[in-house]
DNA sequence: TGGATCGATTGCGAAGCGCAAGTGAAAAGT
DNA sequence: ACTTTTCACTTGCGCTTCGCAATCGATCCA
C-alpha cells in the first residue's frame, strides 16, 4: 500500500487533496463546531449529505489522520467519531470560512448561533482555544 | 436566470457550493500570491490543471464575484484575470489552510517560498496587509 | 499571406455524485 | 424465543463531472 501520489509539493494543493470537496469540511464542521459523533448525526445535517458519500468521507478523513473511529463499549451497533490534533488544527482554516461566508450574505440572515459567530468577530483565537477545550480537556 | 438554491443556511456549505472542489482554491492561490493573471499562467502551473477545468473555474469565480475578467488592452488575444475584494477576502482562509499544509509535511520538504512562510507565520495579518497593498495599493 | 499564440471548446472513457433500496449485526420490545 | 427496530453502512443505477488529447476561431507576427 503505497500513499497516492502529490499534485505538488504545494501544502494548499495538499490540503485540497485530502478534503477538496463539498463535504469533507460539513463532517469537519460537525464534528468541532456541532460536537456530533456517531454517523447517523453527520447524515441528519441540513445539507442532507447522502449515506454513501458519507461512508467515503468518514473513511478518507480517517485514512488521513484527521479523525478517529471507534466502536461504541456501550452499543455494539454504534460508532464513535471523534477528531484528532490534526483535524481539530484545521479549526482557524474553518472559522476563517465561516467568517468569509457571513460577510458574503446580508446581515439578518440565518446562520450559526449568534454567541458563536460573536465570539469569532471579537476573539478568534480565544474562542478557538475554548473549542480545543472542549474537544481535549 | 435564477441563482442556485443554497444547501443550508450555513455559510460554510455556501463558500463550499462556489470553491469546494480541488482547484478553485489552486487559482486564488495563483492570484493572491503569486500574482499570476493569465489563462496561461494558471495552465502554466505544477499541478496541470486542465484546460476545460480551468476555464469552467474561472467562470464559476467570475460568476460568483470573486475574480475579474477583462481583456487585455494591448493583445485581444489575451484576457487579464484579476482578485476582486471579495476574492481577496479569502485570503486569511488560504493562509490557515496553507499553514495546516505546512504542519502536516516534514520540515525541510520544499514549498512555498521560505521568506512567505516565515512572515505567515510570525505576523499573519501584517502579510496580509502586505498582499492587500499588491492588489489594490 | 502563412504560421504561431492564446483562450478557450469538443469528444471520449473513467471516476464520482445523488438518490433509493437493501444488508447484516446488534439491541429493544413482547 | 422471536420479531421488530435501529444503526452503520453497501449496492445499483443514471447522471454529472473529471482528466486527457485534439481542435477551434480570433488575433498577432514575419
Amino acid at each position: 500500500m503505497t500513499s497516492p501520489q502529490r499534485r505538488s509539493n504545494c501544502p494548499l494543493a495538499f490540503a485540497l487533496d485530502l478534503f477538496g470537496d463539498r463535504w469533507s469540511l460539513l463532517v469537519l464542521r460537525d464534528l468541532v463546531f456541532a460536537g456530533k459523533r456517531r454517523f447517523s448525526e453527520f447524515a441528519a445535517s441540513p445539507e442532507g449529505i447522502a449515506t454513501n458519500v458519507l461512508s467515503d468521507r468518514l473513511r478518507r478523513l480517517e485514512e488521513a489522520g484527521l479523525l478517529r473511529r471507534e466502536p461504541d463499549p456501550e452499543d455494539g451497533r454504534k460508532v464513535l467519531y471523534s477528531l484528532t490534533e490534526t483535524g481539530f488544527g484545521l479549526t482557524p482554516a474553518l472559522c476563517e470560512l465561516v467568517l468569509w461566508g457571513l460577510d458574503q450574505q446580508p446581515p439578518g440572515t440565518p446562520g450559526p448561533p449568534a454567541q458563536l459567530v460573536e465570539a469569532l468577530r471579537k476573539d478568534r483565537d480565544g474562542a478557538i482555544a475554548a473549542l480545543r477545550r472542549k474537544h481535549f480537556g
